[in-house]
Parts: structure tokens; sequence; C-alpha cells
DNA sequence: TTAATTGCAAACACTTTGCACGCTA
DNA sequence: TAGCGTGCAAAGTGTTTGCAATTAA
């Protein structure tokens, strides 16, 4: 079971330990970003036992290895967590529910060489979150 | 002295203090988002003493009063501040000295309203900063 | 006068770290 | 078996809060 997480580890040089195949395979599966104590609740009740320090420990070093990326959203106090599928994103977040929408797809086009040209700074990439309300929340509340 | 501010604070409801009218100045004066410590340095520099958490408060309190901005650059633990001046903002940050321009300029066109067809969001926002080096740090470390 | 503002110290939330033990390769 | 991985407890960092004293309006 879920021998290609085990063949990222080996092909990072990571050992190979049923935390970080928990770890990788959560975040594998969720189609939203976690935080660390996310990921803690849920291993915990799958019968995972873990220590907090041993998911961030984990979560540092599998960024590292660019197995998984890290990232903030404005305002939000905790880091969140998602797979690493080498493809360019950016975030679609609800402002009701917190629900976070990935989008692999960039309206920025050429604005980088653009802005280079202006700037002489050399630009190496970018952040972009939009922020709204979800349909749910817009049925809900009237947004 | 500093009459514009002392009206925005009044305009505000907030009583005209000389922390509050010091922090809007070094705010407004600097063009570039600075931290709450920073701003505690530069106050005692000025011979204004104030304690770290009157800073953080008053930040609070101009924020919801919408005199100043707040934001948070990737990866960046702390709080950045910048005065308000109600225009739509991005940032440029060099990944070297971690300087960051203010670019008021947005690529986005009608792509908010493209991603709400799709996604059936209502979108009210979004936040985009660019990374890169400088001119100067590419210079100094041939980027 | 009186409600808003401040200083101080303590609390907070999230994350990191040192050390001894345990387990993978 | 050598060294990476882990648990635990303690420390760290940036920020917030309760309360009593101070100050602007």
């Amino acid at each position: 079971m879920d021998e290609h997480l085990k063949a990222l580890l080996q092909k990072s040089g990571l050992k190979n330990t049923k935390h970080r195949t928990a770890i990788l395979e959560l975040l594998e599966q969720n189609d939203q970003p976690v935080t660390a104590e996310q990921l803690y609740a849920e291993m915990r009740s799958k019968n995972i036992p873990v220590n907090l320090s041993t998911v961030y420990r984990t979560l540092d070093i599998l960024c590292e290895k660019e197995l998984i990326t890290k990232l903030t959203i404005e305002g939000g106090a905790k880091a969140l967590f998602e797979f690493n599928n080498n493809l360019h994103r950016h975030h679609l977040i609800c402002l009701g529910c917190k629900k976070i929408l990935t989008i692999e797809n960039c309206p920025l086009g050429d604005y980088e060489q653009k802005l280079a040209g202006k700037t002489h700074f050399s630009i190496t990439g970018h952040k972009l979150d939009l922020y709204g309300f979800c349909p749910d929340c817009r049925r809900k509340n009237e947004f």
C-alpha cells in the first residue's frame, strides 16, 4: 500500500516511517491545504499515535524535499500544507466557511516579464490568492 | 504640524494622541511596509517613549478605521503595516534584501469575473505578491 | 468629569528545539 | 549498529489581554 509514497521518500533520501507515509497520504488525498494540527488530529483518529512536534518536523522536511508545499493565507495565523503535484497553483478562499479552492490556472501571462522590465528586478515567482464567498455561503447568508 | 493626520483621527472618532500621530506619520513617510517592532524602535529613537503593546493596539485600531493596512508576506512571521492611500496595491519583494516595492498596478483585469463565472463564487478581492531580486542584489550576488 | 488610552506584566497561539530513547536501512 | 526519527517537556516568537493609572475631549 502506498508504494509510490514510499518511493517518494526513498528518492528524497528519507527513511520510510509510518508517520511520514501517513502524512503524505493524508495530504495527497485532501483536496484542501490543511494545518499541522489537523493532520495531528486525523492521525490520532486513525490510530496512528504521533506527537505534534513530529508532525511539524515531518512537514518541515517534506517541504525541504519539495514533496509538499507550505503556504499561509492572509490573516491566517497557522501554516497550511498541501501535496506538491508540481503544478503552478493559486487559491480561492471563501471568507464565509474558510474553504480553500485550489486553482490550477494563472492569469498573469507575461506580467512578470513586463514588471521585470519596468523595475529591473529579476522576478522568480508570485503568489496570488483570491477571496470571496462560495456558492453555499452565498445561499445561506445572502452575500 | 500634521494637521491632516489629526483630522484623520478625528474623522474616525479617535482621540488625538502623540503616539497615534507619530505612528501615522511614520507610516505615511515610509515607502515600505514596516513591522510593529520597527515602529516601536523608531518612536523610541525619536524620544517618543511607548510600549510595544500600545503600538500593537494603535495599529489594530488604525486598521479597523482603515487609515492603515495590515499585510503579511509569505513566510514572514511578522505582520507589516502601511499607510492606506486607498489605492489598489500589490507588492514586489526582494528575496535578497527583503525590500518591498509597492506596485500600484494590477494585471488581473477581468480575471475575477471570469473566475466567478467558473466557480460560482462571488469574488470580493485578491492579494498578489511577486518575488525576485532587486537590481542591487542582482549586481552584488550575480543572481 | 469621564470615557478612551496607555503601561506593565502575564497570557496566548503557533512553532521550534534539546535530549534521551527507539527504530529503519 | 549507526544514525535517522520520535516523544516529551521546555523554550521561543510574535501578538493579545486584564487591570490600574493616565490623559484627551
